[in-house]
RNA sequence: GGACGGUUACCCAAGUGGCCAACGGGGACUGACUGUAAAUCAGUUGGCGACACGCCUUCGGAGGUUCGAAUCCUUCACCGUCCA
């Protein structure tokens, strides 16, 4: 139950306690707990928030549990209106199946999940042969009142937006997911209490089997701190991206955030995260350094120790002493130009006028001295470096 | 099927004939400061230019009225709410 939040103690011990009697009842079947989790392969792009459940669901393979990284192949026609107060937009069949294809592959890239022991299932298997005789039995199951409960759609209700009927199916296909894998345990974030708990496990029973246990873990705010990590609202932390990049990114949350981070996406252990806090709470340890920690514990996670030494070094060097990367793209400038066209050709402004911009707010230097006049004629040789993190190895 | 309402820059959103390249907020960018790419404060945020208010393109699409339109009319498309 560690990591987990239900936001309702009575909800977590009720969980608890079945998960207990569940293991219970399974050791004398003799038989590991079913574990799964489900995800929308709505974008390639997998981020920090991604690894929340994954790493849940790699501590129950730790003990030995059997587990099921379910793609959501057919619920993602709908795309899920859990998180999201509007809308979301279907994806065609054929975007589905192209994301679909790479992305467990691209799970077991980052190296969570254990690939030679992790089942991988697609639900359009058994999702695109529901009749309709089945759909109307597991709607039956709910009111309409049930859903309009339902926070998300309580809101577009009141802001009188659309709220259309087939976003209400995705809570339906979850409960059917959860009834053909025969699952135990379905772990989501906080954001799916309402198809776990409420939709699956109603379906399940209704369908003659017992219902899974939720575990439900926390969900990772985004790099603004607040609202829920996701590519759309590019508050996004890529696990596609260098070392150096993550570390940054990581820097760039906002202090209230560090305790969130930490508890959901590092290895630590409660008792060492409480350290720390307290530690900065006690003022022993320098906020700033906690976040530090912080970056060089994640980017360890996904690189190695070395690479996140590395990349901290790089962070310290460019941004805290003002100094300058380890490497610097080089851009050859040829005979000359004026330095307002060099900007724009080297694309580190986008037009002329946003290139004058930065040279008015004295955002341009060439080896650190300000530059000021637009039509300076560069010849190349230098770095040349606009704003804090933009640097450019000038060469003929 | 009927009655209304909407479509504005990256997003939200004001503007209902000239003072609109278009208020405000968010985001982004730059600077100052700092504890970092946090926080805070300030500035910038269509393009081009001989960079002083000169020109060009933009307010769902296409036409039209007018000296002049994001604003009025016609029409098309998409969307929403309500009634049935």
């Amino acid at each position: 139950m560690q990591g987990t939040e239900y936001g309702d103690e009575q909800l977590k011990k009720n969980m608890a306690d079945e998960l207990r009697s569940r293991l219970i009842a399974c050791q004398k079947e003799g038989r590991p707990l079913r574990v799964y989790c489900g995800f929308d392969p709505r974008t390639t792009d997998l981020h920090l928030g991604h690894t929340v459940p994954l790493r849940k669901m790699r501590q129950f393979q730790e003990l030995g549990h059997d587990v099921t990284f379910l793609v959501g192949t057919y619920t993602s026609l709908i795309g899920d209106p859990s998180d999201k107060d509007v809308l979301r937009p279907q994806l065609s069949p054929e975007t589905v199946k192209q994301n679909a294809l790479t992305y467990a592959e691209q799970v077991f890239n980052i190296g969570v999940l254990d690939p030679t022991i992790t089942h991988v299932r697609f639900n359009d298997e058994w999702l695109s042969k529901v009749t309709f005789e089945q759909l109307i039995k597991m709607a039956s199951n709910f009111t309409v009142q049930q859903f309009m409960t339902r926070e998300n759609f309580k809101l577009r209700w009141e802001k009188q937006d659309a709220i259309y009927l087939h976003e209400t199916f995705y809570s339906l296909m979850q409960g059917f997911d959860a009834y053909t894998l025969k699952a135990d345990v379905q772990i989501g974030g906080s954001d799916q209490l309402f198809n776990i708990m409420t939709a699956a496990r109603k379906i399940m029973t209704s369908m003659g089997e017992l219902p899974n246990i939720a575990i439900i873990v926390g969900i990772l705010p985004g790099t603004d701190g607040v609202v829920k990590m996701s590519k759309s609202l590019g508050n996004h932390i890529p696990l596609n991206t260098g070392a150096s990049d993550m570390y940054g990114k990581v820097m760039s949350i906002p202090d209230s955030a560090v305790g969130k981070f930490f508890r959901l996406v590092t290895p630590m252990t409660p008792p060492q995260i409480a350290e720390v806090e307290n530690a900065v709470k006690a003022g022993t340890l320098h906020p700033r350094d906690a976040k530090m920690r912080l970056a060089r514990e994640i980017v360890a996670a996904f690189f190695s120790k070395q690479e996140a030494e590395d990349a901290e070094h790089n962070f310290v060097e460019t941004f805290q002493k003002g100094g300058m990367p380890g490497e610097i793209d080089e851009f050859k400038v040829g005979d000359g130009m004026p330095l307002v066209d060099l900007l724009v050709s080297a694309g580190l402004a986008k037009s002329k006028n946003e290139s004058r911009r930065l040279i008015d707010q004295k955002g341009v230097k060439l080896d650190g001295a300000v530059l000021t006049d637009p039509m300076l004629v560069i010849h190349g040789n230098g770095v040349l470096q606009v704003g804090k993190r933009h640097f450019l190895k000038l060469v003929k």
